[in-house]
DNA sequence: TGCATTTGTTTAACATGATAAGTATTATAG
DNA sequence: CTATAATACTTATCATGTTAAACAAATGCA
């Protein structure tokens, strides 16, 4: 049998918790958990949008999402408008004061994010970028 | 800033669940998850090992791998051995029926992982492999 | 129109992720 | 020796991951 340590789920989830590592203390210094960034984050890229479509885009489960939304709200970073011609579907989309905190974390975030750039290097970020992508959606094609 | 749909952490989340996908039906068939399935792997990959260096080997932290143990232990897949000079320490190993377990699961992830390797290629998945390599150990370098 | 089906979201239940605090055991300074 | 610190796990707590089921609104169709 294939080598344990050559298991690539293993090695995509090592890898993301070495970057993650770097990201997670100065979101936790805000009350933010990565999903819930990743929540506001998809917020202010859409500019507003469905619960479904969020969770696309935040790359999390529906129930996860549902669970995320509700604490959000309750710190008034997120609203829901009830806009829609279908009732189901809610509105999602950032408070003043989720913008503000955005705003505030996202520039930081950007300069940690600076730095693995360069100590890892664009060139090589890029093949893995690229590497990552085909490999994503090459699992998708065969589905 | 940034598109939102470059986030390194995003894309090896994707692409590892793009994979697990593929395998987690079959786990869930003999009722292990994911993180049990690496526990008993790894076991037999060390044959027998103390819960720390456990929790290195499955990439796991040391709270999840203790209430993992405990369900492990509960279906008698594996057990613990205090035999060491230091009683903090316990050995953990898989059980006979542990291990018969891993060698009816195993040879069918194996073949999956096959199917993987062709639609994605051998070179390709290497090239893969290579750069999250060099990428965890230049993240964990720098600490 | 009436009703089964589908769709979008939420609940529920159990397992793990992440951080902090607790406990027992061993090592170590004085 | 003995008090103290360090080590190896375990508990506790809250948040999310994963699956199945519930729910309500919208749709399709006889």
């Amino acid at each position: 049998m294939r080598d344990f340590k050559h298991s690539l789920p293993m090695e995509l989830m090592r890898a993301r918790e070495a970057a993650m590592a770097r990201f997670r203390p100065m979101l936790r210094d805000h009350g933010l958990t990565e999903q819930q960034w990743r929540v506001i984050r998809a917020l202010v890229d859409a500019g507003g949008a469905e619960v479904g479509e969020l969770a696309r885009k935040s790359c999390l489960l529906a129930p996860s999402l549902t669970r995320i939304l509700q604490h959000l709200e309750a710190r008034s970073l997120i609203k829901r408008t009830q806009n829609s011609t279908d009732n189901r579907r809610a509105i999602i989309s950032l408070t003043a004061r989720g913008r503000r905190l955005f705003n505030k974390i996202g520039p930081r975030l950007e300069s940690l994010y600076s730095v693995i750039e360069d100590e890892f290097g664009m060139e090589r970020l890029d093949a893995l970028y690229t590497l990552l992508a085909e490999f994503y959606e090459t699992l998708q094609a065969s589905r």
